[in-house]
DNA sequence: GTAGGGTTAG
């Protein structure tokens, strides 16, 4: 755990050393049987009682000696206790250990956990050359990387070499996790290439460090490559690459990763299921997720906590919302992600109030929200229509928590206004933006412009989210569809133009709906399904009530969609094939029924199928699953 | 001296 330092407690460290010089004697007495059972509870990761034991050593008159150092200094260093860790120095100092190579590497390494990086250099500077061992280099370099000083552990690295100290496996796992982002890859390559010209075993460890590396750097292609060309896998390789497509979004590859993992015998444990629940959520396959829920009670790992938040993520977002408050209301432990994953949860059911019930709740329990939750409640507020108490969360964040909100809070607020046809605020918000606006800041724009038909100001936020997001169909696909509307055709000319001219070319959008095992996939202006004359014929009827429903005045929202769910009293069956005809665009859930200009929530709908088939639907766009573009579903064997 | 984890909008 990291910890703040300041020079203060710099000082007293030093201080501390040298009171315990002048008072502490230690005597010459070692016993061998302390050092065993002290190294035991450090290999059991006991270290609180790794510590404990010293204390009593010291109690019962016996001297730790150069065999004891490195245990006990190991358990100040993973418990990151600064003072007892310079208490342990001082000990080493008055028994005369301090040039034996372990005791100095176990010292560097205690000062690097407990982030007196400082300590660890000067222990390291005043050593002499010739005594500086791999081992040392490799305590300073991933100390450096722990720290967050990727720059000096590259340096030292290359100083390490000149010098012509040995460079091992554990140099290279010391380093490597100090590639972190995009622009590391070159050198997360290139320590690749070393490692592998050097002759280094390339051994299990190493493997997974470097394919960690590439889904860090966001290159989960070169992950793939490395996975692919390993001669042996461990738990750890299967989660790396399960967690790398998890991260990465690429929900079909997790599952049909985790039945490869399964199937080659190898037993998922708590890091694999997490990654592929939260998959599952993604891809609202269920049935899969039904699968790793019995086999969690199965398992030894009934009550993770881990576990507990992506099952309550994954039932709520797969449709099953009673479910998943079931299973967060049966937690005797609830974790602020227990709490962010059932608000999100009512949050897409369109329940917007009880979201904001229980983040109330949340904060009164005496949790202290984090950025991700805050972006949850404020899109629950502006999927609701809840403006205001969006905004007064907003303000909660610097307010109440002394949080400086993100750009990600900017869109959500952005969104907030922008869906309550406050536009002028929403771009005055944007201006006066602390920080930098990204491209979902001004998306969020540009999708308020769709709705409310603000061709002059989305050209504005055209402008620059294609700057910042200039890959992004989406939002070329949004502006076209806004020139459409307004029936201006040299704009939607123009803007194919530049999608053209840089190579983007737009997948068909669908929509599927899953019913009784069944999956039902509909691409715009689809007419291939067996009942689609039916379909059609319930949409019709829909959209005179959702008409009605948008017409409608805010407060009275709430009781027409009540009357809209009750009135139904459709076949199931047919209402869920009716969604699936609805085409929710790109990348927003304002969804047009036909050819008609109801924007509407999606949120909404799935409010309401969940009500009227007992939750056993999803409705999603479904257009980022490669699986769909023929506009075959069977394909598909999660479904 | 050392590799893997959940929640978030557009």
């Amino acid at each position: 755990m990291n910890r703040p330092l300041t020079t203060l407690h710099r000082t007293y460290t030093y201080t501390l050393i040298h009171l315990h010089l002048q008072t502490h004697t230690i005597t010459t007495t070692t016993n061998t049987s302390w050092n065993t059972q002290l190294k035991e509870l450090a290999k059991q990761g006991l270290y609180q009682q790794g510590l404990h034991l010293y204390r009593r050593m010291l109690r019962s008159g016996d001297s730790p000696n150069a065999f004891t150092f490195p245990f006990a200094l190991k358990s100040s260093a993973a418990l990151s206790l600064p003072l007892s860790g310079a208490q342990l120095h001082c000990h080493v100092l008055k028994t005369g250990c301090e040039s034996e190579p372990f005791v100095q590497t176990a010292l560097i390494s205690m000062y690097c956990k407990c982030c007196l990086i400082d300590n660890a250099r000067k222990l390291f500077d005043e050593s002499p050359q010739s005594r500086l061992l791999t081992v040392c280099y490799n305590a300073l370099i991933s100390g450096y990387t722990f720290n967050s000083h990727f720059f000096n552990a590259i340096m030292l690295f290359c100083h390490m070499r000149e010098v012509g100290v040995s460079v091992n496996a554990v140099t290279v796992l010391g380093l490597i996790p100090g590639c972190t982002i995009p622009m590391h890859l070159g050198f997360g390559m290139s320590v690749h290439c070393f490692t592998v010209s050097c002759g280094l075993d390339l051994d299990l460890s190493v493997a997974n460090c470097l394919l960690t590396m590439y889904v860090r750097c966001g290159s989960i292609e070169l992950a793939r490559n490395l996975f692919d060309d390993m001669p042996e896998r461990g738990l750890i390789t299967w989660n790396a690459m399960i967690s790398g497509y998890a991260q990465n979004g690429l929900a079909t590859q997790v599952l049909d990763l985790y039945h490869e993992m399964v199937s080659s015998g190898t037993s998922p444990d708590p890091v694999s299921l997490v990654g592929v629940l939260s998959s599952c959520a993604n891809l609202g396959a269920q049935r899969v997720g039904l699968e790793v829920e019995r086999r969690i009670e199965r398992s030894k790992f009934e009550f993770n906590t881990f576990l507990k938040n992506a099952l309550i993520n994954m039932y709520a977002r797969c449709g099953n919302l009673v479910r998943a408050r079931a299973i967060f209301d049966e937690m005797p432990e609830k974790n602020l992600v227990s709490w962010t994953a059932i608000i999100g949860g009512y949050g897409v059911h369109g329940q917007g109030e009880t979201a904001v019930q229980l983040f109330e709740e949340m904060i009164k329990t005496g949790i202290r929200p984090d950025g991700a939750v805050f972006v949850s409640i404020l899109s629950v507020c502006s999927h609701a229509g809840l403006t205001d108490k969006g905004l007064d969360f907003f303000s909660l964040m610097d307010r109440n928590y002394g949080m400086r909100p993100g750009p990600e809070h900017y869109s959500c607020v952005v969104d907030l206004l922008g869906r309550a046809g406050r536009l002028a605020e929403a771009q005055r918000l944007i201006e006066s933006m602390p920080v930098e606006p990204d491209g979902a800041v001004w998306g969020a724009l540009l999708g308020a412009c769709k709705i409310y038909r603000n061709v002059k100001l989305a050209e504005l936020a055209f402008d620059r989210v294609i700057k910042l997001e200039p890959k992004n169909i989406g939002y070329y696909v949004l502006m076209s569809n806004i020139y459409t509307e307004a029936g201006i055709s040299q704009g939607v000319l123009r803007v194919r133009t530049i999608m053209r001219e840089r190579k983007l070319k737009k997948d068909p959008g669908c929509s599927y709906v899953e019913y009784k095992g069944k999956t039902h996939l509909f691409v715009a202006g689809d007419r291939r399904h067996p009942q689609i004359g039916e379909t059609y014929r319930m949409l019709d009827r829909l959209e005179v009530l959702v008409k009605e429903l948008c017409g409608s005045k805010k407060h009275d929202q709430e009781r027409r969609n009540e009357e809209l769910i009750s009135g139904m009293g459709v076949h199931s069956e047919k209402l869920a094939i009716a969604f699936g005809l609805l085409n929710t665009g790109v990348g927003t859930d304002i969804v047009v029924i036909k050819n008609l200009r109801i924007c509407v929530d999606c949120h909404l709908f799935i409010k309401l199928v969940s009500k009227v088939v007992d939750r056993q639907f999803v409705v999603r766009d479904a257009t980022r699953f490669h699986h769909f573009k023929d506009g075959t579903c069977s394909c598909n064997e999660y479904w």
